[in-house]
DNA sequence: GGCGAAAATTGGTCTGACCACTTGACCAAA
DNA sequence: TTTGGTCAAGTGGTCAGACCAATTTTCGCC
């Protein structure tokens, strides 16, 4: 087992991490008010800036509360951020299959109804990959952009924000572990073609030429994903 | 026009969304050294302490990595959560679109793969609803469970996480400016009988039908907020 | 030129203080 | 009884200055 490096866990996140414990069992339930910051630094034996700092992190992170003059309360779960939900621990394959579905809508609309300077900033992006994977740089930054254009294309910022999510999901364990196993060089060059005719499609005000031509990026993708999932297993 | 709770904005945000909006604007570039705190009070003519509650909380959103006795850096935005983009600023018609597309697909892949105890899921959270409508209940929680319950039947992890995504963008400021304006006990009945007729479609095995109508419901409620809309304005 | 210790820099934490806001009790006037 | 005002206690908000620990830089020595 590799040696973990030890991070001396600076204090105000372990005042953090204390308190969010006690209100994940129950100790503290939500509407409840926490004692006051000055009792809180005596019990737990610090300060109060420390407890002030990790109040903060808790706040920024949904859980508290906090009301000037009146107290510190356990915030509302309902009203709490879902952010959990977000970090990444949808697998691959239902990630395109989702991507499949939502960015063949976007291009389909990017293709109904883009203005000029979102054509532009769509093939922009496009030519800006193309660049990128001959150079062999990396190229998933451009592919991210070229997909998000597309979708603010579409008009609806809800899509877009979803394709954002969607993308981001790659930082999941799963993805990560099967991304490590794909070759970017070759794959680049596949992925080019494919969006070059998308792009041809959405120029040419061809919607349903556009949603057939994202849905079989997605699919080639998906392709691509299962080959490289079937050698490594 | 109803008045509106006025929030005095804590220093520690203040300082943090300047800090943020130097960093979005380029003045600080990922991997970049931020002045030492000293400095950024002096310059901003406030105090350490408060300096360093804006840092840390710009350190949980992931903006900023902080390495002792070294400096703060702009943290890499590839491993930068994108929790930004999702705080609801969509508007509901967006919203509404966006459902429509995913949560009819959701219904129809319901429909046909969902195992007895999902089914059953389903059922539970639609009488729920029934139930809490009927003593005149806020429904609202109740009808996001109905839909979560659905996209959890579709088999699709993604799915789930984005319907939820998207019910959330209820917090955001346009949302919440149409929701005073609904009558929610009027709302809930039409609500409950679109719902039962998605619920029929799915136990009876049937995809096309759920799809379409979930996709009726969501075209409903966007009437309903048109409706809504226009009497305001 | 390379190396190691001292010095400077930087974040981490603490103490104690004062200000602004919220709350609830109490009281006086309508 | 109700309404509004006043006041004191409690609470979070902010500040100044200090010292510690980790890191980085400097610089003299070999």
């Amino acid at each position: 087992m590799p040696l973990q490096a030890l991070e001396p866990r600076r204090l105000y996140r372990q005042i953090a991490d204390q308190i969010s414990v006690l209100i994940d069992d129950g100790e503290y339930t939500p509407g409840a008010r926490l004692p006051a910051e000055r009792d809180l630094a005596k019990q737990l034996g610090v300060s109060r800036p420390s407890v002030r700092e990790a109040l903060i992190a808790l706040e920024v992170e949904g859980l508290l509360d906090v009301r000037v003059g009146s107290g510190i309360y356990v915030a509302d779960p309902a009203k709490r951020r879902r952010n959990d939900a977000l970090q990444g621990d949808s697998g691959p394959f239902e990630v395109i299959h989702a991507r499949w579905l939502i960015e063949g809508e976007c291009a389909a609309l990017a293709a109904k109804g883009a203005n000029p300077a979102q054509l532009r900033a769509i093939r922009e992006a496009h030519a800006n990959m193309v660049k990128e994977s001959k150079r062999h740089h990396n190229p998933l930054d451009a592919d991210r952009l070229f997909h998000v254009r597309i979708a603010e294309a579409s008009g609806n910022s809800a899509l877009v924000m979803l394709v954002q999510v969607l993308w981001d999901q790659r930082m999941g364990p799963l993805y990560r572990s099967l991304e490590l196993k794909l070759e970017y060089p070759k794959m680049a060059a596949e992925t080019v073609r494919e969006h070059q005719a998308i792009v041809s499609a959405i120029v040419r005000r061809d919607p349903r030429a556009a949603r057939s031509a994202m849905r079989r990026h997605m699919d080639q993708t998906h392709n691509r994903y299962i080959k490289e999932w079937s050698v490594a297993n």
